[in-house]
DNA sequence: CCTTAAACGAGACGGTACGTCATGTCTTGTC
DNA sequence: GACAAGACATGACGTACCGTCTCGTTTAAGG
């Protein structure tokens, strides 16, 4: 969920382009913080971009396109998964991880938008749908480890497991709209343990 | 969160008064849920209403108070807290509750529009953290005569615990758009239970 | 080709309705005459009007047919027939009434317009033709008269003849851009007398 | 008014020059036939001259220079004047000789184009000042030998006379829309001719 | 024949105006 | 007196064209 260092190039690079390209999907992310989805404007967007709003236009179709390509640009889930030999502290740092990740305005942005109104956008939906696939399955190992040493049961699931990990965290960042820290990932964590040692994300379960 | 029958009639009753603006309301409900906060349009509720859009001005100031009022409207509370004697069945029963309190079309727009950008309206996100603190308040009883039983641990918060009981639904609402069932407000119930046994929400954490 | 005193109310009559109209029709022939109907702009109108562009496109779908309505509103081919007893004096004075005609600007603006780029329109085009058509009809008289009295030959055609006398006052307004006053109305009768006399203008010519 | 074989070669002879020159100038003159002075675009013009608009704006410096040339570069007053020892002959053959010059589409284009719009441009204007201008001193030496052979009355202005040859036509071309032929420019000639006899032409007129 | 400078193709850019749509205010007539 | 109807100012939408500005790439001399 943060800058992408490889050359994606999906536009031209004759010119300034890349240059306003970047403007522009950064003024993007900055506006959808501030004033969140549905009061975005292409003109505000453009002239906090010091460009244009015929040039936003030039590159993107309309308002939802720009939006989906500044989301899809900064929705990059390089989320590093702990191996620390013990399931406990891996859900910990993977928990405080998450919740690090929200802590730079831009990746709030896109969090607070993929949960709003831009969802209901196809291509926005996709990219949460994807963002969140690939972070259980990127997690799996931690689960799988953690029944090879005998630290959970057999067949325990890890999506499961992820999603009630991530559970309380989400909770507080879009329900209760509470602060979140690594005292909220640990309970995050803690919680999640002591459900996965009790059996509770075994597989029959769905 | 569901329609309320009494007469809350804070408007006028004079006239066609009551009829319009149940009208009115139950078509903003409507929109706010096929469209969604950011495409609701003050001419189609009023198209949809049968009413003319200056009707619509004369009750409500704008968009964002009318939006706000039909969403006051509906969402009351009135969750019932169950007393089995037993936690895991109050638990499992709560969870249930609030999985089929998002059956109806009605309150699923509610909810989404609850955690869309309509939350940027300060009215909206009051009704929101409302909400959530009077249901978190009217469950604590559960946890309370569980703790007299001897079946969680003494000091376990009731907030907390159930906190954690409908984080894995409203993941699954907000976050993954699953489907939600009985099945998924037992497995709720099953990871709340396990971490509250094992002492996870005793009252120093926070 | 003046203001129409009749309610030709072609729009409808609620609100400032036939204010703005006016407004807004004035002031394109305003801009007609200044800018001409390439560089006519619709924003220019609606500002010169008092006006916001909407309520222009409220009422005309478009630029064009704000112009044609302009034209159509003005265009009255009110001319009044002159009956001397005399036919060069009524060659005179019809010319002379031409030439009058083309005195105020906002008729300048008019004549130059249905000759401009505007007469591509085919609005516009038909606006013109029947304007010419209903002079030279209405004009008729005057050549029966003179030809019953034995001024002229019998079988002098009436268009012919009119548009040999407006042909000269025409030629200064539209090719050299000279002036016109009595003096070239008068000059017009002369050349047409003298050629109607002639005989030039008798029936089987075309 | 017809294409000047001539190198007049405003611009540099080097490279691609001279060929783009005349592509992009007789596109142009098409495309004031076609759409207008109103209605031109540089991006039309450099289509359908085969060029880029870019090399457009490189030879012209903007769309007003661009019709300018077109018009500069194809109106030569290349009228030939007629000396058939009759003034009768001599109208008349030069009449049909100016309706001749109307039956090009490029021609007409041409005449379209000077009293359209674009005759608001000063150049323009002048271009068609100039063209009258050198049109009626070169049809002076037809009414001076006339007056000569004692045709024509002494003080007869060949300025005043030439304009009632031409006003019929272009009162065809220009207000009524109508064909010309060799009938129309008889018939012009014919009225000139009773006219010029009469005297009207006399000097001290004006 | 081969280089070399101009002219050209390509297209992004800031800008003006277009014509559309929704907001929220207002007035007029009608039930 | 509340409502329907709808005009209006405002402002954003997304489009087309203007005229300017790089960049590479021909291409037609001139060495």
């Amino acid at each position: 969920m943060t800058f992408d260092p490889l050359p994606p190039a999906p536009a031209n690079v004759v010119g300034r382009g890349p240059k306003v390209r970047a403007a522009v999907l950064a003024a993007t992310l900055a506006e959808l913080g501030e004033t969140g989805f549905a009061a975005l404007t292409v003109e505000n967007v453009a002239r906090r971009a010091g460009v244009h709003k015929t040039t936003v236009y030039r590159r993107w179709k309309d308002r939802r396109n720009l939006v989906t390509d500044a989301l899809t640009d900064h929705v990059v889930s390089n989320i590093s998964i702990p191996d620390t030999g013990c399931v406990a502290s891996d859900l910990s740092q993977l928990a405080r991880h998450v919740v690090r990740l929200q802590n730079s305005p831009i990746d709030q942005a896109v969090t607070t938008a993929l949960h709003s109104d831009a969802a209901r956008l196809p291509e926005v939906a996709e990219i949460r749908r994807q963002f969140f696939a690939d972070r259980f399955r990127r997690a799996e190992p931690i689960i799988g480890r953690a029944v090879e040493r005998g630290e959970l049961p057999s067949d325990t699931d890890p999506t499961l497991t992820i999603k009630a990990l991530i559970a309380p965290i989400y909770l507080r960042i879009l329900v209760t709209a509470e602060p979140i820290d690594d005292a909220s990932a640990d309970h995050a964590a803690e919680i999640t343990l002591a459900a996965a040692r009790a059996g509770v994300f075994r597989r029959p379960r769905c």
